[in-house]
DNA sequence: GCGTCCAGGTCTACC
DNA sequence: GGTAGACCTGGACGC
């Protein structure tokens, strides 16, 4: 039986400019109908399972399920964590409001970094960005809800640790990751670590990012990454799609060590990682008929 | 068709 | 703490 919810929106909140706000809404369980402006995704409480689209309608956003066996609370919270309808940016807003290159960020609502509903799921596919192509990036993250997740499900921790090193090369295409994940998954699944922790930690966000580098995987860019991803703003998350943009916007194409654009951010404080990307993704919000 | 480079980096060994 | 070299994959590119 199909089932429909709604959900209210924050004032300041843009639908196209949160879906937009990153490669997150391409990567499966994720879909993003470009057409119609639809986000679909396999919402999961780790045993069940179902099929959702979100999308904006009368000012409100709509929940649209192909059944009704995951609790409402539980499809509405996801909802809100991915698209961040909970998300304060009005500091965010306050830092940039004198700043005139940066303005047209408060004027498109942008700043909401699309995420998944649980930072076990964002761990894992900031992995698969590592040192590679968006393209395989997607791949990867295709491969194990295909052959890990159940129904088209994000995968849990328990169903990746059951595999081995050798199905995470041959079946995923995970190359040196492989013994990675299955180390992370069996952390997870036998509660050694609980990356969902991380939302709500009290830990200053070096120390943070000092355990996030704890997972063999994680470094510098994948830690900053994941800061954003639980709402700490204080890393740039250098990779080289950033420093590209970054040659090209501010530096006249040529390239310039990382403490140069470091410098160029500092000003911003706390914001200074939310600043650089939406900075360096300018292009893909403004394409969006806001 | 083949070789090389590199993409939303990280790890280890060594200094 | 800084650096060199190795590491999977797959698409783009030059020849």
């Amino acid at each position: 039986m199909r089932k429909s919810l709604e959900i209210e929106i924050p004032e300041n909140f843009s639908f196209r400019a949160t879906v937009y706000s990153h490669g997150w809404s391409e990567l499966a369980p994720f879909a993003l109908d470009e057409e119609n402006w639809r986000l679909s995704y396999v919402f999961s409480d780790g045993k069940r399972s179902v099929p959702g689209v979100v999308f904006e309608e009368s000012g409100r956003l709509r929940v649209e399920l192909a059944n009704g066996s995951i609790k409402d609370e539980k499809i509405l919270a996801d909802v809100r964590h991915s698209l961040r309808l909970d998300d304060d940016l009005d500091e965010f807003y306050a830092s940039i409001a004198a700043d005139e290159q940066m303005a047209w960020m408060a004027h498109y609502r942008a700043g909401r970094l699309v995420r998944s509903p649980t930072v076990w799921e964002d761990l894992v596919k900031t992995m698969c960005t590592t040192n590679c192509s968006w393209g395989l990036t997607k791949s990867m993250v295709r491969n194990l809800v295909d052959k890990v997740g159940t129904k088209q499900a994000f995968p849990t921790a328990e169903a990746m640790a059951s595999m081995d090193e050798a199905f995470y090369r041959e079946e995923i295409r995970a190359g040196y990751r492989s013994p990675y994940f299955v180390e992370l998954a069996q952390k997870v699944a036998s509660g050694e670590l609980d990356p969902q922790s991380w939302l709500a930690t009290d830990l200053p966000t070096l120390d943070l990012k000092k355990e996030m580098k704890k997972v063999k995987g994680v470094g510098d860019y994948a830690a900053e990454n994941l800061l954003k991803l639980v709402g700490r703003y204080d890393g740039l998350a250098l990779d080289s799609f950033l420093r590209g943009q970054f040659y090209k916007t501010h530096n006249k194409e040529k390239v310039c060590p990382d403490k140069k654009i470091e410098r160029h951010y500092k000003k911003y404080g706390q914001w200074r990682g939310l600043v650089i990307w939406c900075d360096m993704t300018e292009r893909w919000i403004g394409k969006t008929t806001l």
